[in-house]
DNA sequence: AAAAATCAATTGCAAAAAACAAGTAAAAAA
DNA sequence: TTTTTTACTTGTTTTTTGCAATTGATTTTT
């Protein structure tokens, strides 16, 4: 398992990437924001990330207090996770990672976020955006917390 | 050495961390935009990297357009590395991937790139800040490239 | 109530990558 | 010419990943 290791230097983007500067984290957390929540719709998406890996990188986010879960009261079996506050604060990084391949990569296929629109938006100031999707998660994060 | 697979997905997000998606890259990239452009400097980082995998990690960047080198005139030896405009165009993201620790984490001692100054400006839109920073950048590459 | 199916993991093993230590070759400095 | 500096390379150990099979709890079906 990943270990969770001290902190390699008291810079700030270092730190960031102690915690989430792996291949995996992130696409997690996209699923994430795209509205998928269990641990099998996890497993589906098209980058088939092992087992052991899913189920380590959601024990280290939730340790990292990114992500969290509930149990829906008619299921004890499946858990929704979810993201956290400190969570859907890394949408603009992702944001701005998908806007940096769409510019220099040649794949143009998939677009899980709106990326034609947060582009589009881009050039008016990307804060409203980020805010809208922001907006949006906290909606439907809200809306799975309320019918458990 | 790091294989340079293929895409695993065709997702913008998987494809940037399929390049970029490690501990180390992202931090030579930070230490590019701080000046240092040498393989002594970058190892002198607080970080600790070590030789083979900073050597691995400049000839993948390299390989991917991120960065290039100069040797100078009076020196055969010292590879004088720096950002190509693919490479600059990822200040946004280490932007926003500072702007998430400041946030979240308690690290605040060091902020190699003038993370105050991020953050107020952020209120007016990130967007000045970015420009700045990589005009500022493009004036100290040209610099090297004109005194080679 | 018992059997089957589902699902979120865990385990074991091989391969890849990272960490660590030491060495090398070429160029620059003394 | 000798010494030092610099950019790596090589070898070994440790850690992490990738893959397949399995487990164990819960849910569904019979």
């Amino acid at each position: 398992m990943l270990k969770n290791k001290t902190y390699r230097s008291t810079c700030p983007l270092t730190s960031l990437l102690d915690i989430i500067g792996d291949k995996w984290s992130l696409i997690i957390i996209r699923d994430l924001f795209m509205g998928k929540n269990t641990y099998g719709q996890f497993l589906n998406s098209p980058e088939g990330i092992s087992t052991n890996i899913l189920a380590d990188r959601l024990k280290l986010m939730k340790n990292n207090e990114l992500i969290s879960y509930v149990y829906k009261e008619y299921n004890k079996k499946v858990k929704y996770y979810y993201l956290t506050n400190k969570g859907i604060d890394l949408y603009p990084i992702i944001c701005e990672m998908m806007l940096w391949s769409d510019k220099h990569l040649k794949f143009k296929e998939m677009h899980p976020l709106g990326l034609q629109s947060i582009k589009s938006i881009k050039e008016s100031g990307i804060e409203l955006e980020i805010k809208e999707t922001k907006n949006s998660y906290l909606k439907t994060r809200s809306e799975l917390l309320t019918t458990l």
